[in-house]
Formats: structure tokens, sequence, C-alpha cells
DNA sequence: AATATTTATGGGAACGATCCCATATATGAG
DNA sequence: CTCATATATGGGATCGTTCCCATAAATATT
């Protein structure tokens, strides 16, 4: 194979510009700096000339030490390869980049010990800024960096930190009434109730709410408690199964995820029960893969453009007025009606 | 809403370090510098102490400043959302991460002004490293970076470039060898000779070379081009439907990636065919979603992690040897076996 | 015991920009 | 024509480290 990869470029700093352009470097940094001072056209233009001629470009590092900003913002999410986490990921990147920030993204794996290293990375690199969400809810460690931060999540606790996140309840609300409007009366609910996801609890509560609104007894036997991965699917269409009486007990199954609805839709047609035919079973998330079973799922989405998006703009805020006040906004999610719903108005 | 966000730090730097310990910023820096240099157990004592005490952090980007070092790499890939990409993206940074180095990933969503974007930022943020697939082929650019870079994909120009990517000869071998062996010899062929995904023709000749290889005479009726995504699997299906005799004249099919071929099979469906009953279906990537499809995807899993982790390790081995040897590594293709291909040696 | 070597430490110059202040020139007011 | 003001430019300190060199003290060598 061949050798000398690349060559190693001598560096060309504002001296190298300045003695070129036979001017001081204060003259060349008020070119290239933005804020700029009062420079005059033939300076400017041959300085201009200079920085063409000798392929100068500035070090925003060196420049960052002078002026505290580094134009860099971590991104700690708990998987880059989540479709969940990657989509936030991409609106974050789209919406910082234009403003001259680079992003790096960090990956926590739900892991506490490392989300402390990024902690530690925060503090060491020092960025401009921080969005995260968070495993645990140290909130005094992200006040503590020292350093502007957004919250991605539902964290009541963090009242003082400015947060975006799903408005789970809403969520929640709308493929309820969704399975209602479209006939069904008899809805189970498969959530979870594992510590870290503390927050599905607001299903149930939102489930709860939504069938006494409607005058429907809540039957306890059609909450479900799964894990909310394909497994928790497997699980959640055998315990449905071996309910008693089952099919006159529940005719619509309402998922905490995309995922476990997925699961479920596969393992139930093992059994010769067809999603969309003999069962309705609506998701949460909208997930890539949703489009794309048989039958296509009816979900509702998380408004994750919109959650990225907003969580930038509010740390772009943050960093330009960092004494402002405490902003939180929670979207709504919205209804993707697909084919795993059954319409049991037309009969 | 609340006020006052977050305290806003006072820097300590290792000048207090240093005062609190009673002993110069030298020594300070030596204790906190990896290289290090000699100090005397007591000393090594006190600055320790002061550092605790004062809660005082390395700032590495001032450091970097002088050692020219920044601890930053540049992943440039087209899509941080696209589950390829951001596996990859995942593996990279998990190996690159224990080394101390943080990942930007910058999406350039195939556009080549977005690419020339990074170029830019990559030359002014001195990064230590760029890990990238370009869309253009533009090779001379990358060198001209001086900064060590590993290129992703299959790239037969860029000789003098370290470069990491899979084998699709191999990897479209395995495919055809597994519908060979389960009894299929009248393979179709779905790719793209669309102009972007050159590579694509890759997949071509190894069909036609194994065809040849087992005697199989090649129909060009059976080489179908769409796009590589959901619009180009319903095409594919109704190419194949109109195709005059179609079901004697094919038996599998070979589809470019499993966006397509899990299109296909939801389009044939309706036409009552059935993959894994009526007709075989094989895809290409193994995404996410394949195996949550019905009948579950066979496919040929392109090895992400593998890409990732050698490119990451490339890029490392560059950064302390800039001039060492350029590597090259492809990686083979690993079939997935599930349900959507018929074994038709039973009979 | 005198000299050579190692070990521990401090002082100051880098790194590459920005920014404050001083100075020189150009422009305007009276 | 003088004085005030605005404009253009340069010099040096600064950001927080590392690194080189000088010096002092401790230890080893002969």
């Amino acid at each position: 194979m061949g050798t000398i990869p690349y060559m190693s470029k001598q560096k060309i700093s504002i001296h190298e510009v300045a003695r070129l352009a036979g001017v001081s470097k204060s003259t060349v940094s008020r070119v290239i700096s933005d804020k700029g001072g009062a420079v005059s056209p033939e300076t400017l233009e041959r300085v201009q000339r200079a920085i063409e001629q000798l392929g100068y470009r500035k070090n925003i590092v060196a420049a960052g030490l002078r002026t505290q900003k580094t134009y860099m913002v971590l991104l700690m999410i708990p998987d880059v390869a989540n479709p969940f986490w990657s989509e936030i990921a991409r609106a974050v990147q789209d919406t910082l980049e234009p403003e001259g920030y680079s992003v790096v993204i960090g990956s926590t794996y739900w892991s506490e010990e490392r989300e402390s290293r990024y902690y530690e990375l925060a503090q060491m690199a020092r960025f401009d800024g921080v969005i995260l969400n968070s495993v645990t809810d140290n909130i005094d460690r992200i006040k503590n960096l020292g350093v502007p931060a957004v919250l991605i999540g539902e964290r009541t606790a963090a009242q003082d930190i400015d947060t975006v996140g799903t408005d789970t309840l809403q969520a929640t609300k709308v493929g309820m009434e969704y399975l209602y409007e479209t006939g069904h009366r008899r809805i189970a609910l498969a959530t979870s109730d594992h510590g870290s996801e503390r927050y599905l609890s607001l299903r149930a509560r939102a489930y709860k709410d939504f069938l006494h609104e409607k005058g429907i007894s809540f039957d306890p036997a059609l909450l479900f408690s799964v894990n909310l991965d394909a497994e928790g699917g497997k699980d959640l269409a055998k315990q449905l199964l071996s309910l008693h009486d089952w099919t006159a007990r529940v005719d619509s199954l309402f998922c905490g995820n995309d995922i476990v609805a997925i699961s479920a839709m596969n393992e139930l047609r093992k059994y010769g029960i067809i999603a969309g035919i003999d069962l309705s079973i609506i998701g949460m998330d909208d997930v890539p893969a949703s489009s794309q079973t048989y039958p296509p799922l009816t979900t509702v989405r998380k408004p994750r453009e919109r959650i990225g998006v907003a969580a930038a703009q509010l740390l772009l805020k943050r960093i330009s007025d960092p004494l402002g006040p405490v902003e939180k906004h929670l979207f709504p999610g919205e209804l993707i009606v697909r084919d795993s719903v059954i319409d049991r108005r037309k009969k």
C-alpha cells in the first residue's frame, strides 16, 4: 500500500497573515473577528488577500480561550442508535449548527456511571451548553456544572432548569380518545412500572382518568405490566391470552410503546389473532418500523423533531441570557392512524 | 417560573491551586498533566488536596492550545437518524471515548455543500482526526485537511487514505449462496443504477458472476432497477407482477436493501402473494425493522459495528503514527436467516 | 571530600487568538 | 488656524495550560 497519507500542514497564524499584509496582528484580528473594529477599506482588502493567499483559517479553539466560548454543545442522551434519540439528535444539530455550534453526542446507555463521566467531561471541555436526558435526577449536579443546561424529559423535580418533553398525559389521552371514538369500550393498557421509567405511571393515570371521564368502570385485570421491549410484547400476548374470558373482556390494547405493540401483534398472530381484525392494537412513539409492519401500526407519535428543535432553541436563549426566566415546554403527541385499530362503528 | 437557573461558577485555574498548595503553577501542571514530571510525595499530596478543596478541573481546551491536541474527532456521515449510520456512530463513539476523545457528529444529508461546511469546520476547530463518508470523491480536499482521516465506504479512488467498508461483492454472494442452497434457481435482483450509488453496480456484477458460476443463464428481465426506498418496493412489486409468466420465471427476489424488501413484501401481500410461502424474499442491511415484519425478513447484515470500531481504531493508529502505511479493511456481510425465504429442498 | 548526577521546583516563554489602551492621522467645528 | 472628535492602527497583556531552561537540594560516584 502507499505511504504519506496526508501532508502535515504547516500552521499559519494571524502573525503570518499580518506580516504578509504588512499590518499588525491586532488589525488582522479586527478583520477576522466578527465583532471587528474600524479597518480602512484598503487595509481590509490587503488583509483579505493575505488570508486568501496563505489559506489561513482562524483557530477557534485559541480564540475561545480568550473569549470563553467554545462553540461546542454537549448532547447527552441514552443511545444515539435508538431512533427516538437519533431523531432528536438530528433536530438539535440542525438548529444549533447554523448558529455556529458543533454538537458532541454522548450516549449514556442508561448508565449512571457513564452519565457521570459526561458531567466530568462537560466541566473539562468547557462546553457552551448542555442538552441532556438524565437517568438520575441529579439536578444539583446539573446546576453545578456552571454551564447552561436544558433537560429533555418530564422531570417535575427540576423546577429551576429549562425543560422540554412530551406531554404524556395528553398523548395517552389522544390514543384513548381514538379507541373510544372508533367504538372501543374494553380497553386494556400495557405499561411498565419499572423504576427508571417512573414517568410511565403517568400513562396509567391518564388511562384511569379517561375511563372515569367516560363512565367506564376500571378493571384492574386489564392493566398489564410488562417490560417495554420485544420480550415484553410476547409476555403481554401471553398474559392476555391467559386472562379468563378475554375475548369478552377486551376489545383493544393500548401499548406503552411501539416495540411492545409490534411484538405483541406478531405473537398474537401465532394464535390466529390478527390485529386490526380480531383485536385493536395501538402503540406509542411511531418508530420507523411501525409503518412497515403487517398490519401497519396505528400509534401516537411523539414530537421528536419539535423536542429537539425546542431544546436547542431554549439552550441558545439560555446561553445569551443566563439569568432569564426558566422555561418548560411540553409538546403534544400526534395520532398516526394506520391499520391496527378496527373501526367498530361501521356495523 | 423560577429564576437563577444555575450558578455561574467562578473559574479556578492552576494558579489558585498553586497558591493554595504553596507551590508554583509548574508543579501543579506536573501533577495534573499525564506526562507529569518529578514531584515529591508530600508536594503531590498537598497539590491533590488543594485540587480537591477547590474543585478544580483542568481546562483541556487551554491545554490543547499548547499541546496541539483537542481530543475531538469529527464523524461526518450522511444522517445520524439513519439506523445504519447511527449504529456506526455508536461504535465509533464507544471505541474513541475510552481513549479520551469526544466525537462531534455532522450530518451531510448527502449534500455536497454541507459536506464542504464540515471540511471548513474541521480546519477551524482543529480536530485531532476525522472519520467520514464522503458523497463527493473529493480526495484532495480530505488530504489537504492536514488532519488524519479515515474513510468509510468502498472508494477505490482514494488510494492513499485509510478506508473501511463492507465487502459488497462478498455480501451479495452470501445472499445468493443461501438462495441457491435452499433450492432457488430463478433468482431476481432488485437494485439501483442511480448515480450516487454507483457502488451498487457491484451487486449486479456479483449477481451475474454467481449465476455464471452455477451455470444458470442470465435473464435480463430478472434484473429490476428501482429506487432503494419504500416507493421502490411498491414499484418492484408492480414490475414483478406485470412480468409475463412470472410465477414460472422467478422463485426468489434479492432486494438491494431491506426497505425495498419489506415494502415489496407488504405490497405483494395485497395481491395474495406471501413472502416465505409463495415467494422467497431476501434483503440487505438488516435494519431494525426487519426482525419485526411479518414474516420476519431474511437478510444479509452489514457489519456496522465492525466498521465503526475498525474506523475508530484505524484513526487512533493514524493519529499516533501519521506516516504509517495506508490500510484498507473490507468486512463481510453476515447472513441473518429469518422467515421470508422458503426452503424448497424439503419436498 | 570534591565532583558528577539525579530529583524537585520555579520562572518565563510559548500556543493563537481577543481586547484594552495608547498613539497617529484624518475630519469636523468654531 | 486651533482645538475637539472620530477613525485607523499598533503594542502588550491576557485566557489556562504545557514546556523548556535554570537553579537548588539531595544523592551517587570516584
